[in-house]
DNA sequence: GTCTATATCCAGATAGAC
DNA sequence: GTCTATCTGGATATAGAC
């Protein structure tokens, strides 16, 4: 029992380590952009020298790895949590909020995820199937509303995105486009009842 | 007489080394990626030394600069090319239709006007102002469809940006997104159109 | 698991001969 | 206006002492 306690304390203190580099390096990021950190000035950042952090991770690249992991696992647990509404719609709706909300808040954190801004860095495989699993539910949400078909989920997500990064490049600090994201949602969902009762019609 | 054709050919010589340096940085971008490409690697694909590229651009920022003037002064002859439809709407239609396939035709170009591809590099003041007038026709050409407004405007943009992004980044060799862009700008036409008829109505 | 020292590499930029 | 040689600096990563 006392040795169990010992390794566990251990452990902790480790993952703590780790936590700590990853958060030194996410802070750099914000700062100087995701490209421009580099190992001495993350090490530096928590007290330590360069070669360290190899202890921690592989190679820079594995850190990045990590961030990414990171980043989608906190995309998951928001876009989980986010609202049933009273109707379908209304829990799309919500969806996209969250998504926007989640993307604006911490832009890098989008960048890593949704973009590739460092060169000779992709996410493992692994990593990228997690992400791609948090992002099918907007499918799911989407078909709840009676809208289908892949044509339709592509205007959706070229919608999003385009608020998205036209917010983060020209006024990350502010509303400009994010405020947009109801009316576009209710001319969106106006283009497919439009669609539909032309369909009835004939 | 004859002096004067001597300094002229001097410097037509001197402007087609200048053309085939930045043809082949735009070369090894595409390839490679904007922040990858190196001035020795582009003397060398000019059949030269480093070193000699600093007679032709004072840094390699000044270089990137040229190639953003490049590309800026491209869209700009693409949209002022751009047709006349029968009508305002056919106009626009037509001005979004060729700046998406100004984009999508070379995604690097796109990336070094309108995202921020390289660490540390901004274009001049000069050339931004270049590039800020290039796009301000679309205004023009969206007011003379009768939809007026700072949001419609910014949602427009919001639209186009989202299917150029998802498209450069996702399918770049296809048209999954760009395909979309009629029904996008229906849908478009259709939301102000309700919009004013609800004001005509009131 | 942290350190110092170093290997290895490559970048942008400059000096000065021709 | 091109070259060779070099400066200056910084990066990732490894070796090995403690």
């Amino acid at each position: 029992m006392l040795a169990r306690t010992a390794v566990d304390t251990r452990s902790a203190r480790r993952d703590a380590t780790r936590a700590g580099i990853l958060e030194a390096a996410w802070d750099l990021a914000r700062r100087h952009g995701l490209a421009a950190i580099t190992l001495r000035e993350v090490a530096g950042a928590v007290g330590m020298r360069a070669p360290s952090l190899y202890k921690h991770f592989a190679s820079k690249n594995a850190m990045y790895d990590a961030m990414y992991a990171q980043a989608v696992e906190q995309l998951s647990a928001r876009l989980s949590r986010r609202r049933q509404g009273r109707d379908p719609r209304a829990t799309l709706r919500n969806r996209v909020r969250a998504f926007v909300a989640f993307c604006v808040e911490d832009p890098v954190r989008y960048q890593l995820m949704l973009e590739r801004p460092v060169p000779g860095f992709e996410p493992t495989p692994e990593t990228y199937r997690m992400a791609l699993a948090a992002l099918s539910g907007t499918r799911t949400d989407l078909e709840a509303t009676g809208i289908t078909g892949a044509r339709a989920l592509d205007l959706m997500r070229a919608i999003t995105t385009g608020i998205v990064s036209l917010q983060v490049a020209n006024d990350p600090a502010g509303t400009r486009w994010t405020r947009l994201v109801d009316e576009a949602l209710d001319m969106f969902f106006a283009h497919y009842e439009r669609a539909a009762s032309r369909r009835v019609r004939r």
